[in-house]
DNA sequence: CATGAATGAGCATTCATTCAT
DNA sequence: TATGAATGAATGCTCATTCAT
């Protein structure tokens, strides 16, 4: 699985045969139908496991986190490990790839849900006392924002040294969002978290 | 060109093939390399003609629209065309398939120029005399509404039949905020379209 | 036929197309098959085209000599021109790439047996009034005089750059066998050819 | 590659495609790829692999050999294994086919290369003490003898049927000449090669 | 547990050739 | 005379997968 992540990360999807993995792994290719009925699989269970890796984390660092200059920092640090870990470019790899497959397609949007979930969850605690909670509905944000993240992963990808720097700016251009909306609806919901 | 883009949006990137295209058109395989070089100058030169064509109904509809609202049941509309003509699904798997090919890539993400061109033009005539001008850097909003754009589609293509309900249920949520924004910051940009 | 032998001369045979020819000549493939039955027609005329005006020219040039040293000296000036002609690279590729066709190879055969005719001719003249006379049959040596010429092109254009030299060096080589030919036996066919 | 010997003596270069050697063989074409990297690798590793074999059996065979009879005598013998067994045709397809690809001349060349060496070493024992030592560069006449082989090759393959005879005329014609040189220089290489 | 060898279907691409215009 | 478009078979090659060892 890790050398399926690699492989995934460094050669992209349509790459990802089952002998590239092999190669990267140092094994033959046969190993992966010894463990794996699949080399769908293989995939599934390698997005389940960093996937798994990474919520924990995730919501680890995320669980008390009040202000939303801080939650943005916070993700920021994230994402930066993803990109490091090659976690990021892994699971793009996958969603995109998978997208064209009638069955590994609904596979992954089950692996993807406790994401939803946990965005869900930050989104329906950080408009919680806000006019916006009951303006916008905290699964559709969810999804947003998963949507969100995933489709800037694709574009990085499409163009690899260019747009490098496309996180990053986003990143600096939310700061001030993240500031602005901290000084007009911040005291409601840090009053809730606390509750 | 046409059969390209309903092999694209039927059967999805990975199999797309030569022939693929060719059973869908109605012509021999041989026929795609003697009007185009290459699969890949085939998939861009549709992605291209589809993009144009697109573009151009976008800028006309999206032209004269003041208020949120009505950008929103626009954008509704057009979302409604793109499904039924295909174009979305066609340019979705065009994109997240090439995020693997080191050619394709760079090509696609500059034929998706015209769009964050558009976009962002558009963020930056709502957020014109409003507050958030100064805060949120339009091209960075441009690129955000782009990325939400392809990650929503690459969602739904994951599981075609549970989430088409997905984009509709996306559309209805963001109508109270877009009545929002109309009520709180409407009137400035209104007056900057008139003068 | 120009552009079949440049093609030849300079593509190689495998490359000689249908496609490659047209391209060459500036014309569609089409026109090929309205002027010949087939491509392997257009080869063998344009085979017996260039071979028809070189063997006249080498009869011309050939015709008077006497002395060893004179022919040798003829013979590399000839060679130079087919060389910058271009017609020793197209016959080499044609006579090398059709050894594998069962159709082509008797029909090129033929269009080489003037150079046969001519090889003999020549070496019954050297040999005439010399003790080789009744030692060596004259056609045997005149074929192997043109599987000497033939082998020791397909060497050269197995290495198209380093291997250019060969020839010159196997043009120097003869010169003291050829003047130590004229010095021995040189008297004897001189007469001969004057009676 | 004994399946690629066999394919390309018997159907000739062009003809020698992955699936044909395959069905020589009566295995899959994906066997090669297993086993090789490229179709002219397996070409390249077949022609050293048979052309080794036969270098050893020539060097044995021609060890001791001293007079120009004998030799002449033992070349037709191996002549005959080489025809019996397809080396020669195989050889001979493989360097004429090879003559047009930009690739595989070079590497084919640096095959032939060892009986280069040979022919060249022979040439020089049989000229040691004669007063051609000193007027015939043994290099050049090594190269002369193979390209000779080789031409008189390709023009055998040109005409299966017709000049089958061709090649037992020259060894037939050759025998006068060779014991013409016997007579007149043998006794010198003779003592060469006891001293 | 793991390997190396094998398979057969599939891929992109090129070809000689045909033919309506 | 010539063209541009088309065809269908062939090419080299890669792939997921299987399996005897």
């Amino acid at each position: 699985m890790r050398a399926a992540l690699r492989t995934l990360a460094e050669d992209g999807f349509a790459a990802t045969s089952a002998r590239a993995i092999a190669r990267h792994g140092g094994f033959a290719p046969g190993v992966i139908y010894y463990h794996f009925e699949d080399l769908e699989h293989l995939l599934l269970a390698t997005l389940e496991w960093t996937s798994e890796l990474r919520l924990a984390r995730y919501r680890e660092e995320l669980a008390g986190v009040t202000s939303a200059a801080e939650l943005l920092g916070r993700l920021r640090a994230l994402y930066g490990e993803d990109v490091a870990e090659g976690h990021v470019a892994a699971v793009q790899e996958l969603v995109a790839g998978a997208a064209s497959s009638r069955r590994l397609g609904p596979a992954i949007v089950e692996r993807l849900r406790p994401w939803l979930e946990l965005t869900e969850e930050i989104a329906r605690r950080f408009m919680a006392g806000t006019p916006l909670e009951h303006v916008v509905p905290a699964p559709d944000l969810g999804l947003a924002v998963v949507a969100l993240y995933l489709g800037l992963e694709t574009l990085t990808h499409l163009d690899r040294d260019r747009d490098r720097a496309m996180a990053e700016s986003l990143f600096a251009a939310a700061g001030p969002a993240a500031a602005l909306f901290d000084s007009l609806l911040g005291h409601a919901h840090e009053g809730g978290a606390q509750g």
